[in-house]
DNA sequence: CGATTGAATGTTTTATATAATGCTCAGGAA
DNA sequence: TTCCTGAGCATTATATAAAACATTCAATCG
């Protein structure tokens, strides 16, 4: 949805406004540099972009976009159980921003800020991810690997039991590896916390069975 | 230890200076003002800390004492179980930050402040707390409601999957009660975890029992 | 008529000057 | 000797002026 019914017009602007997003960070690139890469007037830009903001708005869209690509792709690899796919999710997920943090400083940057003053964006892309997980769950529920009730509420507590690894205070702390094992100590619990609810649900539907036969 | 081998005058001057930390924040309260309120000189003072800092670093210290002497609390209370206890170490936690945050802001953003610049204080603080947790969980592992082979290890993952509930972020985002009731989520899957791993532990003792009689 | 421009406008950043503050230390009081 | 003082220095914060900026819109272009 974001990049596809764009103008071409709109493209452009939004290319070269990232270009420069990326290189000297928000605050740094004017209105009037991005519009001198395009060849047109400052005014000309608020015929496509209602503000800056916006701009970089969709600057940031498009990032998410990718990384949620990147996690879905997650979700139809054929070659995973559930619950290694469930792994590779937050692991995926940790790499990225991992990644993110310290090769793309600015477009780091530039995300924190406007999810500061657009927290809507946040919380559409928190849900777009948690959806990704619910799907992950309820394929895992229906082989029997996990015990899920409600994918969707269950994808939140998850994706708060792993907040730390996107924090960007923990980028700071530690190496990568060292990050990532503390991160697979919380799978292995969270895995193991689902095959107990697994395990309980086969007694219930057990006793159920042998109550009411037929 | 923070506290109670301080000198007399040092004490004092911890007191003035942490009333005003409190009312006006570090940034608006001055070194003349916390001499002209213990009725001495701002050189003397430099006589019993070396730096405006390391007086904030003991207000801290001070409040950080409070915080894990509430949490140890539950690990002495005898109406709780093992797991009741766990609960109740994450749900305190998160109220203790909860309330802080909203009837002591300046108290909390002094915290924030100066974990930032003293990164040893917050490690020292995150230990104190994984201790206690540690010690609930051993208690529990020797009860057999959970199973943990290396409590001061588990600990520091459990307190990564709670992260979450103690980051400012969170503080803006929602009601108490909500927030709550995802954390208790959180809680909840990490029991059924333990759960998991002490039937799994069952079974291997039965088997080495069967296998190694006498 | 729709698309575009660029000077004009009010706001935000930045640069600069000024005041306040943290901290030191030579000396004084107890 | 031990404890304390307060003026002085270097640094940091605040207030102010200047420049740059995002945004608008009447005028221009195709």
């Amino acid at each position: 949805m974001p990049t596809e019914n764009l103008d071409e017009t709109a493209r452009q602007i939004l290319d070269a406004a990232s270009r420069r997003f990326l290189h000297y960070g928000y605050g740094k690139t004017t209105m009037s540099e991005i519009a001198k890469d395009c060849n047109m007037s400052t005014g000309n830009l608020y015929r496509y972009f209602p503000s800056k903001l916006d701009i970089a708005e969709m600057f940031v869209r498009v990032l998410r976009r990718e990384q949620v690509a990147k996690l879905r792709a997650v979700l139809e690899r054929e070659d995973l159980t559930p619950r290694e796919k469930l792994r590779e999710f937050f692991v995926l997920k940790f790499k990225i921003a991992y990644e993110r943090f310290h090769d793309k400083p600015k477009a780091y940057e530039l995300s924190s800020e406007l999810l500061a003053s657009r927290p809507k964006v946040a919380l559409e892309w928190e849900n777009a991810e948690g959806r990704v997980l619910a799907e992950i769950l309820l394929e895992g529920d229906a082989q029997g690997a996990f015990a899920v009730e409600d994918p969707p509420h269950t994808a939140k507590i998850l994706l708060d039991a792993a907040y730390r690894f996107t924090s960007p205070a923990v980028f700071h702390e530690g190496e990568f590896d060292d990050l990532a094992m503390e991160l697979n100590g919380v799978v292995d619990l969270v895995l193991d916390g689902f095959s107990w609810r697994a395990a309980a649900r086969r007694d219930a539907d057990k006793n159920t069975a042998a109550e009411l036969p037929t």
